[in-house]
DNA sequence: GCGCTACCTGATAGCGCTATCAATTTATGT
DNA sequence: ACATAAATTGATAGCGCTATCAGGTAGCGC
């Protein structure tokens, strides 16, 4: 008796396994899990108590290439730390789960190579949509994205070329009111201090600043930028340069909470007041500017709030709804 | 013509479209790409052409199907945002990248039923193996992972209990080192202020620290802790109150540096002197205690080596690695 | 040359589930 | 009551990929 042994399966328990059990088909076993009123009372009831009896837990994968549809939706991060990824994470995915989805995550850690490579692993998992964080893409990147054909969700930084959807900011108009409201209570030799400098988020803050100090016809020379991550280091050596080259400086904007923080510490190793001898200003990604002594004026971005709206979003993308408006939506910003 | 339209497929390139153009069939494509070494050189290449330009992206969903195979390793949080969890993930999820992973991440918000609930989502996608965030389950949590069979990696807290592979620290002898360290500086008085009193990794941080000071003669009176998650404003709030009930304590404890953050700035807001007049101890999840002014002493626990460690683990137990070692590793911490 | 192993390659048959459509039962309208 | 619409159910045929196995080609020893 030579068994025509062709495969092996998972041992796991299978529709097919419930159906037998509850004596039905297996597809209306399939209608009673995914669309209960389509199958009637009395065998729904049965085949629940097959499914408890057996502990029957769908698999996915199959489901997912039978249908064609899928329950993931992808994400890229450029950090996993950041404050504004994940904050905007943190609600993001709480609806997201309530849409009934799953999260696959990627970190890219602001590197474009590791993005394209990210965007092929996750799509070879057939996510619903990929949601990218800032707007900043390779060719190479929009080129994998544009034959997935999926939909693309970019958040965070607003961009008027992107072609997605596009929720978010626009970065340089934070810088701009950074150093407007500085302008405004007298300040006049206002440095900047960055981190991220090869991110475009970066560059439209540090570009807005210019602007306006620009037109406000004093000189945008005291700046600083570096290619890493936002630290308390950064601040406050940041400061220290920048101190260094110009002692009347009056006034600083920094492009992350961590570097305020820096500065303020530097200040107070120097027993310089803030805001008297150097007012602060911060892009916050959460309450530290409020809190902290002495508090900071500062640019609040509600990512939590992005997170929700996303998602949003992405249920009518991903919905029936055809198109419930604009494909860019600006979050705006706040300053304390 | 009526076309016996019977199905219709994602339009997305298939193997078979790849064969297709490549003049093989699409078992070789397969193997070109999952095994080359099995492809001769000449088809390895025209293969490699065809997947080039077609831009072909393997279904991992069918991949998964037809071998039975996962690619992913389910994770599970308590929090996006606190550092211990964001700083494991951004080296573990690398270190899984490079083993050829994704992360299916959920978030439980420190609810034993979003806990379960994720795990039952998560299971469902057919992770390879799940990895969860402190060793504390419920027992329905317990059930769910017990039918899955998956292995499971439990990390941050290091459980004796545990049957599960664990990586991690001791949370109570944190708690005691801190203490102890305050104690040998002279301080008499110690206070401690936690967030999360329902988790059982600041339970035992307390508890150490209850210990320690019972050891050594002293009250453990002064204390206070919230079921909130930490924040700046508790650090302040909380030390307000503890010196109202004691004017004379001289030292204290926080479970997070976020804590001891608002703790410094409400010194500084009643002119106290850090460390004459009260001394602020942490746990921290960065480089905050050291580059902030005046300096605190703080317990450090490396989770970004756990991520790496997690993932070597994990390594071995999905490889063919039979058993590499111990099923519980500690981490350590350092006191500085 | 011949038998034999080693290596490549491709046809075939599913993995577990769902879309489709036909078959059956039940409700509805005139 | 009888035709027609609506609601249920199940058989069938894949979704895109991989395990298996059989067929073909080279290489080797004698």
């Amino acid at each position: 008796m030579a068994e025509p042994r062709k495969r092996r399966s998972t041992g796991r328990v299978t529709l097919a396994d419930v159906a037998k059990l509850a004596g039905v088909g297996s597809m209306t076993v399939s209608r009673a899990l995914r669309t209960p009123d389509q199958v009637s009372d009395k065998l729904r009831e049965q085949i629940q108590k097959a499914v408890d009896e057996l502990g029957y837990i769908p698999n996915k994968a199959a489901g997912q290439l039978a249908s064609g549809q899928s329950s993931s939706v992808a994400v890229i991060l450029p950090s996993l730390t950041e404050k504004a990824c994940t904050h905007f994470m943190t609600d993001f995915q709480q609806a997201l789960n309530k849409m009934g989805y799953q999260l696959l995550l990627g970190y890219s850690n602001y590197s474009s190579e590791k993005e394209e490579e990210l965007l092929s692993t996750l799509i070879a998992s057939n996510p619903a949509a990929v949601v990218l964080f800032g707007s900043e893409r390779s060719a190479k990147a929009k080129q994998i994205l544009e034959n997935s054909r999926l939909p693309v969700l970019e958040v965070a930084e607003l961009s008027p070329l992107s072609t997605n959807l596009n929720i978010g900011v626009d970065y340089s108009e934070v810088g701009k009111a950074m150093t407007r409201h500085l302008i405004e209570q007298g300040y006049k030799k206002i440095g900047f201090i960055g981190a991220r400098e090869n991110n475009s988020i970066l560059r439209k803050q540090l570009r807005g600043w210019q602007t306006v100090m620009i037109e406000s016809y004093l000189p945008p020379d005291h700046f600083l930028t570096t290619h890493e991550g936002p630290s308390i280091a950064l601040g406050s050596e940041g400061i220290a340069k920048l101190l260094l080259r110009e002692k009347e400086l009056d006034a600083l904007i920094c492009s992350h909470e961590e570097i305020a923080m820096g500065a303020m510490f530097e200040c107070q190793r120097r027993s310089l007041k803030i805001p008297e001898n150097l007012a602060i200003t911060c892009l916050d990604g959460s309450q530290f500017s409020e809190q902290c002594y002495p508090p900071l004026t500062a640019v609040h971005i509600n990512y939590k709030q992005m997170g929700i709206e996303a998602a949003k979003k992405l249920a009518d993308l991903l919905g029936d709804q055809p198109d419930n408006g604009s494909r860019q939506i600006d979050m705006g910003f706040k300053l304390y």
